[in-house]
RNA sequence: GGUGAUGUAGCUCAGCUGGUUAGAGCACAGGAUUCAUAAUCCUGGGGUCGAGGGUUCAAGUCCCUCUUUCACCA
């Protein structure tokens, strides 16, 4: 796409969104992706001279917030003020440059989510149904699928999530699920019947089979969409019951948008509370007649939401719809795959602490990120290997080998040559590059870049300058050689600005220079131009920094023990803190079946010094008779009725005293125990431990 | 299970609408150089482009089957 948007002659007014990162949990390196790429694009735009706006928020509804809220014994206020801190803090230590960084839960949002809500109703795009749901009559509250738990109906796996499983993959309807309970009390849920209110996407078929094949997608996100429509659209459920943390929906008492209704209002809350700050008018860029851009950076998990539900409510409420939808793939860390809910993720946080320069995560994400929706992998040892040569060998190395040598022999004046092949060839590249930003293909545009410089490189080794400085009466010509390399140098930091804002400011204000952008491509450094001292500004990464952040992030796994399914043939390969053998596989611990048990009854054995006879019930027909050594600690009277954990497959073993048919585990030390361990409230018996 | 992606040198990746002996960076080997926080330059080894079949004068590139890895399934 050889996109010809000139220079501020006509410039384009344009406002940019990243996904709103749910107000639940930290940063990591997997969010990142997103915002860097999106920021890489902005500050490109900007430098292009393009009018651009990159709002973004938290997003902070939803029962997840409400729960662990009164969990933390904090209002969701509170719970969601703390977490805005944290990100804005991670975000801009990353130098993401948002122009607005806001929160869903404004008024803004409150007044916005409501006017679009009743512009649908009168559109007849509102409809309102009885749906019975599962309710949680401890909590009084209904379940959103994932807060029910119970045996998969396909494999019979326990304690599976109430939309699919994790073991088989089978997805179903929470209603299917066998043994079904609530995770937020463990009590057996009901059916309940309640309203909903539904927004009648069903009827957007056309509008949106039209829209999405109006170049607003990728390819393969468009693909994708197909399959959509194939299946048929269906209405969508747009509110919620009380208690739920989120705006109440007009003339609808104890009824509440789902989070889903009002986040991605959330880009226009944002946008309009930045449009107060900044005196811009806010109907310039939503009517429906906008003649300015609107671009998405999304996840291709959220696709569904930003290319269907978000452009059919912006069209039936009477607004512009986005120009595009940019969706990318996922981050993988040596291989494999990041999750929140298995741990397995390096926070923001975490890198600053270890790392430090955030401009290297930015250099290395930029070198692989494309406009296609593949994943992306952070390969730790490549990290290391492609930082320390391309930033600091090869660029950075071309400013470090010359400056001495103008600063020393000339003060500082430059003296460049008024053409140099070098210079003209980097130069003529600016156009392909723009377009490759342009075009979010950075890796291109960063490999055209390290050709580059290797290119200016190569001008050194072949002029010499440290020949030329020991030959009497060639001072011209060193200064020349120098001047042209930093020309070079200057023309490179320019090129990855967008990439590194803050090492090109640093660099900016070593060559005494303006700051750069698309229009300088030309504004060469001139004969008498004074630069100032050469001080290093990067350094190399010590992969010794990666195995501490490493090790600390194994620590977080252990801290939160959870265990994945086996990740055959690509174990994460953690530096080891233990030796190889004392691991064992996650083949080797899921032999073993704990369960959650009920001591139904406990007594002292007649003869025996240590142990107690325990009843355990793990939902079996017969409770297990169980030998313990833990007299030394225990009243049997005080165990009868609590929860604990056993070793269900241990074999059958003969004592003294008759059959043990299982094990109860304990801990202890030279120093105290044993001390048998207990469940978390909402462990019921027979559920398996892993 | 359905669907969309994906599999190219030890590692991370380029290869546009099919066209000379398949490329880059890193790693490795040899040489050069010493200005630069062991950086740079030159040369080289290394791939039956996931597997099999097909279309074509010609396929990594198109078609079919199988398979790997990942994602999505409201």
């Amino acid at each position: 796409m050889s996109q010809s948007h000139s220079l501020a002659i006509n410039p384009r007014k344009i406002l940019v969104t990243s996904a709103l990162p749910y107000a639940n949990g930290s940063i990591h390196l997997g969010h990142l992706v997103e915002y860097i790429q999106t920021d890489i694009w902005v500050r490109f735009q900007k430098m292009q001279g393009n009018t651009v706006h990159y709002v973004c928020a938290d997003d902070t509804h939803g029962t997840p917030i409400m729960l662990r809220a009164e969990k933390e014994g904090i209002t969701p206020e509170a719970l969601i003020d703390g977490v805005h801190k944290e990100h804005t803090a991670d975000f801009s230590e990353f130098l993401v440059e948002f122009d607005n960084y806001y929160s869903t839960n404004a008024p803004e949002n409150k007044e916005l989510s409501q006017s679009i809500y009743r512009k649908l109703k009168a559109n007849g795009k509102i409809a309102t149904k009885i749906i019975e749901q599962f309710y949680d009559p401890v909590k009084n509250m209904f379940l959103p699928d994932r807060f029910i738990k119970g045996e998969c109906p396909k494999c019979h796996a326990k304690d599976q999530y109430g939309d699919s499983c994790e073991v088989c993959g089978a997805t179903y309807n929470p209603t299917e699920l066998i043994n079904a309970y609530s995770a937020v009390s463990g009590a057996a849920p009901i059916r309940k019947e309640t309203e909903h209110y539904f927004f009648k996407l069903s009827e957007c078929e056309q509008f949106l089979k039209d829209w999405t094949r109006s170049g607003t997608l990728q390819g393969e996100a468009a693909n994708k969409m197909g399959e959509w429509f194939e299946n048929g659209l269906n209405d969508w459920d747009i509110s919620r019951d009380a208690p739920y943390f989120g705006f109440e929906i007009p003339d609808a008492p104890g009824k509440y948008f789902y989070v889903w209704l009002d986040a991605p209002i959330g880009y226009m809350a944002s946008f309009k509370n930045l449009c107060q700050t900044k005196g811009l008018d806010f109907d310039e860029y939503w009517s429906k007649d906008s003649k300015t851009e609107l671009y998405h950076f999304i996840g291709k998990d959220i696709l569904y939401f930003h290319a269907l539900f978000w452009p059919a409510t912006l069209e039936f409420s009477g607004h512009r719809k986005p120009t595009q939808v940019f969706a990318h793939g996922f981050l993988t860390v040596n291989g494999e795959k990041m999750s929140k809910s298995r741990g397995t993720f390096i926070t923001a946080r975490s890198y600053l602490d270890h790392i430090k320069n955030p401009e290297y995560l930015r250099y290395y994400y930029a070198a692989k990120i494309n406009s296609t929706m593949e994943d992306i992998d952070l390969s730790l040892d490549d990290f290391v290997a492609r930082v320390n040569s391309d930033l600091v060998g090869k660029y950075i190395n071309i400013a470090s080998r010359t400056a001495g040598f103008i600063n020393k022999r000339f003060d500082g004046k430059l003296n460049p040559t008024a053409s140099n092949s070098v210079v003209t060839e980097i130069t003529a590249s600016s156009q392909a590059i723009a377009d490759s930003y342009e075009a979010r293909e950075y890796g291109k545009a960063l490999r055209e870049i390290m050709r580059l410089a290797d290119l200016a490189n190569g001008f050194v080794a072949d002029k010499a300058p440290w020949v030329i400085a020991k030959q009497e009466g060639q001072d011209e010509a060193l200064q020349q050689v120098c001047s042209d390399a930093l020309e070079m140098f200057r023309l490179l930091t320019l090129y990855l600005k967008p990439v590194l804002p803050k090492l090109a400011y640093e660099i900016e204000r070593f060559l005494n220079i303006e700051p750069l952008n698309w229009q300088t491509v030309g504004a060469s450094l001139l004969p008498t131009h004074s630069i100032n001292a050469y001080e290093h500004l990067i350094t190399r990464i010590d992969p010794k920094a990666i195995e501490a952040m490493t090790e600390v992030n194994k620590e977080n796994l252990l801290a939160t023990p959870q265990v994945s399914e086996p990740a055959v043939g690509k174990a994460v390969p953690v530096t080891a803190a233990l030796p190889e053998a004392e691991y064992i596989s996650i083949d080797d611990f899921t032999k073993v079946d704990l369960r959650i048990a009920k001591i139904i009854n406990a007594e002292h054995v007649e003869g025996a010094e240590k142990l107690l006879k325990l009843l355990l019930d793990i939902g079996e027909e017969k409770p297990r008779q169980v030998f313990a050594g833990i007299k030394s600690a225990y009243d049997p009277t005080t165990l009868v009725g609590r929860l604990t954990v056993m070793v269900a497959n241990l074999a059958p073993r003969k004592m003294k005293f008759g059959m043990s048919e299982g094990m109860v585990l304990a801990a202890s030390d030279e120093n105290g125990g044993p001390f048998i361990l207990s469940p978390d409230v909402g462990a019921k018996l027979g559920m398996r431990v892993k």
